[in-house]
DNA sequence: AGGATAATTAGGGAAATCCCGTATTTAGGA
DNA sequence: TCCTAAATACGGGATTTCCCTAATTATCCT
């Protein structure tokens, strides 16, 4: 799983960081981040207001791969507030690090869903202390959830952004010869509908497998299916 | 695709249709709605404030089937603003009956998706002008994210609806082992691991593909995924 | 235009799955 | 309590998929 900070690319999408400092302005949070998780490749793409100090940090320890908010928040629906999580041992180790890089232990994750199965996280922090903290977030959630929705919707309907996270992207044959596998047909079947050799249909399937990095067709279907690539039927 | 009315069920959820009137009266909107939708049964499950009239007019028409709203927000990550829909056949003629019903058909839904790719639609009317629903609107879209966000996960957290929206059940043993398929292994690794014959191993998969309607063992993964019985792996 | 990379096509043989059985155990309803 | 339905467990044989290699065509990039 590889971390990519997407403002620092060549054509670095600052707009959405400038977004990301708008809503600290706004909402008076301290910092506020964004990363989208490829549910295949694996890739996190993220924006951020933190510091370069800690963003370096995070990125070159790989703490995206521990960080238990975005681990919890891309498994709930609701936001999720830091102060709820579990004292594990990778919540001690990720925000001790990250206070002694002077970031804050206050702050919530909302997760965003996509109709492809994308999942966005959306995270402020805020240097109040945990009492006024709670005023705060009553004050400023609904704000912050809409904020999180319009950041993922942005960044889905980025030409750029959504090649790189739907990568990788099949092609329109295996796509085709997947959603009829999706649907039940055999392979000789689908050579049968699509005047090809079944043999044909298997390389297709192989290559899929491949791109998909999957064990089986199985495997690949629901990944497909979970990517969006293909609906199942 | 079968429409039930939650709120008619012997144990009611009366809770969630006094939420959708309490965000009513907070934000002025009409009506409010939510609708839950299993990928796989098809069935829509639906709390709403509409007048029975209507309701019983929507669900013996099979209206959810055709209906726009419900249509184009399912395959969005942003609300949509009715005043947006494409004017198709369906949009005339459902949003037609509706005014017939005294329905107003200014309003939006907004769609929410769980981590299991399960959708739900919190949709609002409002009997303003156009002209003062984009006043109105800008006002209350925030609150209006945050309450759907909370009805979704509320609903998705009730035993009751999950069991109901994750139907067919699959034996512990069938889901166990689909599971495994969606991770790519063989039946042998399977057998090895469940240490059990290869043979058990696919009768499982036998009955998993009868209770999920599927000629393959593809497609019955594609569809425990889609509906959140198995995750991606 | 040329050259690299990817897409689409295909066959032979090995491996795995799928369909046909049977049998024992468990759970729930008449 | 007995009986039926569902869950669990196995095997033989036909079908299907998977892995190897490899050709031709498309597409993209400089």
């Amino acid at each position: 799983m590889e971390l990519v900070d997407l403002a620092a690319t060549p054509q670095g999408q600052s707009d959405f960081v400038r977004y990301l400092a708008q809503v600290c302005d706004q909402t008076g949070v301290e910092y506020a981040s964004y990363a989208a998780a490829s549910p295949v490749n694996g890739k996190v793409f993220a924006f951020t207001t933190y510091p370069d100090r800690w963003k370096q940090h995070y990125m070159q320890q790989e703490l995206h791969l521990a960080d238990p908010t975005l681990h919890t928040a891309s498994r709930s629906i609701a936001p999720v507030d830091w102060s709820r999580l579990e004292r594990t041992e990778s919540f001690n180790s990720v925000f001790d690090q990250a206070r002694d890089f002077g970031i804050p232990d206050v702050g919530l994750t909302i997760p965003i869903r996509g109709p492809y199965g994308e999942t966005g996280l959306f995270s402020v922090t805020s240097s109040t202390t945990p009492e006024d903290w709670l005023k705060l977030r009553k004050r400023i959630i609904a704000d912050l959830q809409l904020a999180a929705v319009y950041m993922h919707d942005r960044v889905m309907k980025s030409d750029r952004l959504i090649d790189l996270l739907r990568y990788p992207a099949l092609s329109r044959r295996e796509i085709e010869i997947l959603q009829w596998v999706a649907a039940g047909k055999t392979q000789q079947d689908i050579g049968d509908i699509l005047s090809i050799s079944p043999r044909t249909v298997e390389v297709h399937l192989r290559s899929s497998r491949e791109k998909l990095n999957a064990l089986s067709t199985a495997q690949a279907v629901g990944r497909a299916i979970s990517m969006g690539l293909i609906s199942p039927s």
